[in-house]
DNA sequence: CATATGATGTTTCTCGAAAAATCAGATTGA
DNA sequence: TCAATCTGATTTTTCGAGAAACATCATATG
């Protein structure tokens, strides 16, 4: 998006908060798994890890709970969500209902800047995952980037800013999955990727749909193949969701004034 | 406020924190249009009125920024979610494609806790409806927990938590422009929610999904029919979204410590 | 032996103030 | 007159400490 960032800006830009940098870290280390999944963070030893006071970090922690990265549970702290491969299949099912909706909107509507998008989009996927085929795994970050910009920009022209964002935030938690449970399908989703940009280009939004539910589901599978078990420390179940939401839901909301 | 909190306070839940309940306010605050889109909320003031400090108001408005209802920019404070009539119809498509999948998902698998569940639910709606076309409006917070609470009861056996969460967050925005625009249909609504009952009790996904489309498209269309210049403070176009997300989409992550 | 009770240490929650940044108005120069 | 710069005041961001709540463990009691 058209914001204006400063020309030279490698890695923090210029003039960021500290807070806002914290916050990125935090969460890219929740999504690639660096932080294990329902681990406890301790205010104290987070906030001096990532270099901020407890206050700003609790700003940070309560952000991320907001979006379902992190549970707090009443007063006694925070922790990294847990997983469960049923989790894993109602977000891997919530990203198809998503994704496919856009991709029926966004064929119908993309004009020629958006073609241009999905070829460039798919160029630099299909050139990052020949490395990644051909042995090179250093990176699975900018991999993962990759792959994201290509399905984003699938859908980008589905007119939605309320659909694309949903889509944001669920294709974030399907990632953590991925980055945990270690998938590489190289040659397989390649060649998917392929018949998207295909489809794409023809504008065949039906048998994208097909291909992006075997795209999604195959991956589902794969990765429940193997050991889950791992992925669970103690009990992981169901767990204290966000029950205590405000608004209409959770209780009776609060009169106007005080 | 160190005074310890009164065994007999009416407003939250007897062990809840400052902050919770705070938040709850808010948010009840915006969804019903006391707080008006676009408007600024200085730090200062806010935290006062809600009887919170700033560290503490920063904390809800940061959690009310990432669920959408607050937008912050930059270093340069926050302010209450614009709306705009495009806004509206991208939020009810959303209401509708993720209702109507969970429809379908839930008639299929609810079971006769369910049905009680959505009878209990529809009785007290038809209630408050039939006081509401009589006149009463006085309580129009009750009167929309209760849609809530049947909408909710329809797909609650769905099987997915997070198809619910979704929905919640969605139906919380839907719900805001229905209390900004003022909208009162009752006859109609009421009939409405007549037959998702008895689709519902017939298992009837296709026909309960069709009554539901007509349910909310009405619903925006006799919306927006209205004025809806009165809406907008100045400009508050697309307007700067959230742009500075974190994790994978915004920029290149950044690397894992320091 | 199991359960209830109480003291102690740790963690979270809340607060107010200092530091950094933004904004509005006035001043200066072309 | 217009643009640019500077200054003072307001607002946001960050911080560390005190108060409240929780967890742990030892002790007492049936």
């Amino acid at each position: 998006m058209g914001s204006s960032r400063k020309p030279s800006d490698g890695d923090g830009p210029a003039g960021e908060t500290v807070g806002e940098i914290a916050y990125r870290r935090l969460r890219a280390d929740i999504l690639f798994g660096r932080l294990a999944p329902a681990e406890k963070l301790r205010l104290d030893r987070v906030s001096r890890t990532y270099g901020t006071s407890v206050s700003t970090m609790r700003e940070l922690l309560n952000r991320l709970g907001s979006e379902g990265l992190i549970v707090a549970e009443g007063q006694r702290g925070f922790e990294v969500a847990p997983v469960s491969p049923d989790d894993f299949r109602e977000v891997a099912a919530m990203r198809q209902l998503l994704e496919c909706h856009a991709i029926e909107q966004s064929f119908a509507a993309g004009d020629l800047d958006w073609e241009g998008r999905v070829v460039a989009a798919h160029h630099k996927l299909s050139v990052m995952e020949g490395r990644m085929i051909a042995g090179d795994r250093a990176d699975p970050q900018t991999w993962k980037r990759c792959d994201w910009e290509f399905h984003h920009a699938l859908i980008s022209a589905c007119g939605s800013r309320v659909l694309l964002q949903m889509h944001g935030a669920i294709y974030d938690k399907y990632l953590r999955y991925q980055m945990i449970a270690v998938i590489f399908r190289g040659e397989v989703a390649a060649r998917e990727h392929q018949r998207l940009l295909q489809c794409a280009l023809a504008r065949d939004a039906a048998t994208a749909q097909g291909v992006l539910v075997t795209h999604i589901q195959s991956c589902v599978e794969h990765a429940l193949a193997g050991d889950t078990t791992a992925w669970f420390k103690e009990r992981s179940g169901p767990g204290p969701r966000d029950d205590a939401r405000g608004g209409i839901h959770g209780r009776s909301a609060a009169p106007a004034r005080d």
